[in-house]
RNA sequence: GGAGAGGUGGCAGAGCGGUUGAAUGCGGCAGUCUCGAAAACUGUUAUCCGGGUAACCGGGUCGGGAGUUCGAAUCUCCCCCUCUCCGCCA
């Protein structure tokens, strides 16, 4: 969420960026419940102020054995005046924050200004033509029931449609693809490798961003008021829910492997079949604290070791930077990076980097002390799938396929098999 | 699932209706001493909100919320969490 205060001295800036955004949303309440916040507030104050005093003069009353009476009747209406003051502004501050967790954050200066038509491919890499086909090629969903890799009839039967079940290889592969990919962060990137629990809170799903808005999105439990990690972001950026770090730990990085649940709401008869667009998908993500002053050096750098995946795995990729309408509720950029896939002739967004600046950080209340101020102050959150299995295993599928619809496994997984 | 104990400052740990934002100890920071360090001594050391250019002034905060009271860390109720024992169990 963004400042009140911040909010307050530029409402210029904020207007623009919900524009940006795209968002419609009247910042007018918003000012007028602040403006009558400070009002109340000063009012009850200056009660609480004489309530003090009056109450330390009763107190050295009773001490002297004399009579506080007369005083403590005073005392009475002043108090029922705090009471309704009181209720008044808790009423004023719980509207407020609910306003405030409905404002997204404001883009980044360096992003294009648009919708999703403005993005803008910064980078591509590899090659594009198959390896190992010559002939016509086969789509991952082709490849999948011809390989017996994976079974979506059985994920039907046993759950639903959009859910899956990895038969023999096609299992061992997605074991070998966590593996990897946690090996590469940790041992070579440099993070720091948690595996969080896969169902948390209410308080910790508003705290990244993902309630209250998009509640219909994410899986519920029916007897306790918690939820399926839609992604690994939201338990690795809530651990630090109300933490100060020393200016020395930053930046403080962490790779995790989960599931990530999303129902997909909305998104019905959209890539139905394959591996493209499913309720449980594995995916290893990266998330990072870092100094405000180099929370953007941080980004590039996260983007680089999530590159760095697809380059290893020899599947060609673009970067695209995002524009102001296509980024998410909280970040302020975002590079997505999409992989090929000849087969299907399409990209598949395998990562999303995105820098949150302080947005989450004010939400879950997460600081770090600097060294020449002693003063704490917000730390920036960044995070990015590292990156997210099923599409990847799309890019393996239709960029590795030989032409007897085999399929030939990229070199650094050889270890790992 | 049953029974009990407890949640206080960075940590440990007092307080159990009225100068208690909170004793004391440890830790941190600064200074004295020292060539330097340790020890010792002295000082300092929470956070949020409102007003103010600022110095500063005021208010709130003892797990969270509600209540009793002129006044609550202290009393009552609800919720959350932690620990111990029993039961069950991978």
């Amino acid at each position: 969420m963004l400042d009140l205060k911040f909010i307050r001295e530029n409402p210029d800036k904020v207007r623009q960026g919900l524009q940006a955004k795209n968002v419609k949303l009247d910042l007018g309440a918003i000012l007028a419940l602040d403006e009558e916040r400070r009002k109340v507030i000063q009012e009850v104050e200056a009660l609480k102020a004489e309530r003090n005093k009056a109450n330390d003069a009763i107190s050295a009353l009773k001490k002297a054995k004399q009579d506080a009476e007369s005083k403590i009747g005073e005392m009475k209406s002043i108090s029922e005046r705090i009471k309704l003051l009181d209720e008044r502004g808790s009423k004023i501050d719980e509207e407020l924050s609910r306003e405030l967790l409905y404002i997204p954050n404001i883009p980044h200066e360096s992003i294009p200004v648009g919708g999703p038509q403005n993005n803008k491919v910064i980078k591509e890499w590899g090659v594009t033509k198959p390896r190992y086909a010559t002939g016509k090629l086969r789509t991952h969903v082709e490849l999948c029931d011809s390989l017996g890799w994976v079974s979506s009839d059985i994920g039907s039967k046993l759950t639903g449609s959009g859910w899956l079940f990895y038969k023999g290889f096609g299992a061992r592969l997605e074991r070998a693809l966590i593996n990897f990919m946690l090996d590469l962060h940790a041992k070579k990137h440099g993070y720091e490798e948690v595996s969080p629990a896969f169902i948390v809170n209410r308080g910790t799903m508003t705290g990244t961003g993902q309630l209250p808005k998009m509640e219909e999105d994410m899986y519920r439990l029916k007897d306790e008021d918690f939820f399926l990690i839609p992604t690994a972001e939201v338990p690795v950026t809530n651990a630090h829910r109300d933490d100060v770090f020393k200016e020395e730990d930053l930046p403080k990085k962490y790779v995790a492997y989960t599931p990530c649940f999303r129902r997909e709401a909305g998104s019905y008869g959209k890539d139905t079949r394959g591996l493209a667009r499913i309720h449980q998908f594995d995916k290893v993500e990266l998330v990072k604290f870092a100094k405000p002053e180099n929370s953007y050096a941080e980004l590039e750098s996260l983007r680089a070791d999530a590159e760095k995946v697809l380059e290893l795995l020899e599947l060609p990729y673009r970067v695209v930077l995002l524009a102001s309408g296509d980024i998410s509720f909280a970040a302020a950029k975002c590079y997505d990076l999409e992989i090929w896939a000849p087969g299907s002739q399409k990209w598949f967004e395998v990562s999303s980097c995105s820098n949150f600046e302080d947005f989450q950080a004010r939400r879950i209340n997460v600081k770090y002390r600097r060294k020449d101020t002693g003063k704490t102050e917000l730390v920036h959150t960044l995070n990015g799938s590292g990156v997210a299995m099923p599409r990847t295993v799309i890019g393996i599928l239709e960029n590795f396929q030989k032409d007897d619809g085999t399929i030939v496994i990229p070199k650094v997984l050889e270890p790992y098999l």
